[in-house]
DNA sequence: TAGAAAACAAACCAGTTGGTATGTAAAATA
DNA sequence: TATTTTACATACCAACTGGTTTGTTTTCTA
């Protein structure tokens, strides 16, 4: 019926392409202003779209703010680190060449911007309840992708059987957080291979002793 | 009319304990809220003072915010770290005692809120580089103080003569940076403690092997 | 001790911000 | 096709914010 292929030039309405703009531009925002310090108002110029447009999908500034989390940062996170490492063949190996390769690897925004999980997290937790339960989960779905990861290289022979992995992934996970902060503070690549390459020696030093 | 009543409202002039007061409640409002977050009405109110006063001694927000880190903040990563560090006989003693028990040398608003350097670093450093560059001289004279401790420690021999302390420092308070933030997420010292521990472990691990 | 300067107080303002009320064209539905 | 619903656009505002201006009281100084 209302199937058509015609790609008019009327306004055509895509409401879910119009959500995802709205999300992707305030993403952009917070990623380089923080959440306080973005703007509505710069959020709808950057799309083109108007204020009505945003409101219509989103009831207020928290609830856009949520939805960037769950949806943008969330879907980030598991494109950049879980999905890879979960199909890695030898975790411990991928996990040391993405920590060596990260600048090549991420982009320069992750020296210029710092980590948008991260950063989001420490603006938003103290403040807002909503915030720091959303960016806890993630945090959580997180480590337990970098714990599954650890215990699969423990079962290869990689990392020593003695160590507990569930600690191990939230150190690594805090380490990593801290070296992209120091490198995005000094705003030097190379900070960030300093420090991860610290972060590596650690993992290379759970290596079952060689006989 | 005139000065009819003696009453004892003499407001008393101390400048320089006007200075610091709003100076502390600045740094408390940032330490809280961020920089962005701060409200200049809300400092006065703390104070008890008014505009007035906070614009005699400080010529915008800016200057507040810079005045803060060069004060306040610096001060205090002296006088918590550098100056024990560097009195402590045994510096990787020291440095692993304190990491064990951070929480209650410090005190539950590292929990709740986080380390204020590392927030106003994460925060306004790419957004302002008089922030930026404040905040990474304070970071150079921390990181240059755990070298020196370091190097003292590898002296006594409590660190493998190969050890390069300088990328060592820098990672040692990337990965400190990075579990307080976790912890501050987590709203959760006991995720501290486990993050905390992966860094002491990662200390230990770089004592000279015994024979 | 008189005048100048410093240290505050109080009122005010212009620009900004999140949010709303209302209008309208395109889809969906009947 | 007629009607309702969805998806936006336009115009607007009340509250707030950083900052200014002006006035008053204390302290310093010549």
């Amino acid at each position: 019926m209302t199937n058509m292929i015609e790609t008019s030039t009327r306004t055509e309405r895509k409401p879910d392409r119009t959500r995802r703009v709205i999300l992707e531009a305030a993403f952009r925002e917070i990623y380089r202003h923080g959440y306080q310090g973005t703007r509505l108002d710069d959020v709808v110029a950057i799309t083109g779209l108007t204020k009505g447009a945003l409101y219509h999908h989103f009831p207020n500034k928290q609830a856009l703010g949520y939805a960037v989390v769950d949806e943008v940062i969330r879907g980030m996170i598991h494109q950049v680190w879980l999905e890879p490492l979960a199909d890695a063949e030898d975790p411990l190996a991928h996990m040391i060449h993405f920590l060596e390769n990260m600048g090549s690897l991420i982009g320069d925004d992750i020296i210029t911007y710092g980590c948008p999980l991260n950063n989001l997290a420490q603006e938003m937790s103290p403040l807002d309840e909503g915030f720091r339960l959303r960016l806890d989960h993630l945090y959580q779905e997180w480590r337990q992708g970098l714990q599954r990861a650890l215990e699969r290289a423990r079962e290869q022979g990689h990392i020593r059987k003695d160590i507990d992995c569930g600690p191990l992934a939230a150190f690594v996970l805090a380490s990593l957080a801290g070296c992209i902060g120091v490198a995005k503070n000094a705003q030097s690549m190379d900070q960030l291979q300093i420090c991860g390459r610290g972060l590596v020696d650690y993992l290379r030093s759970l290596r079952a002793p060689m006989n």
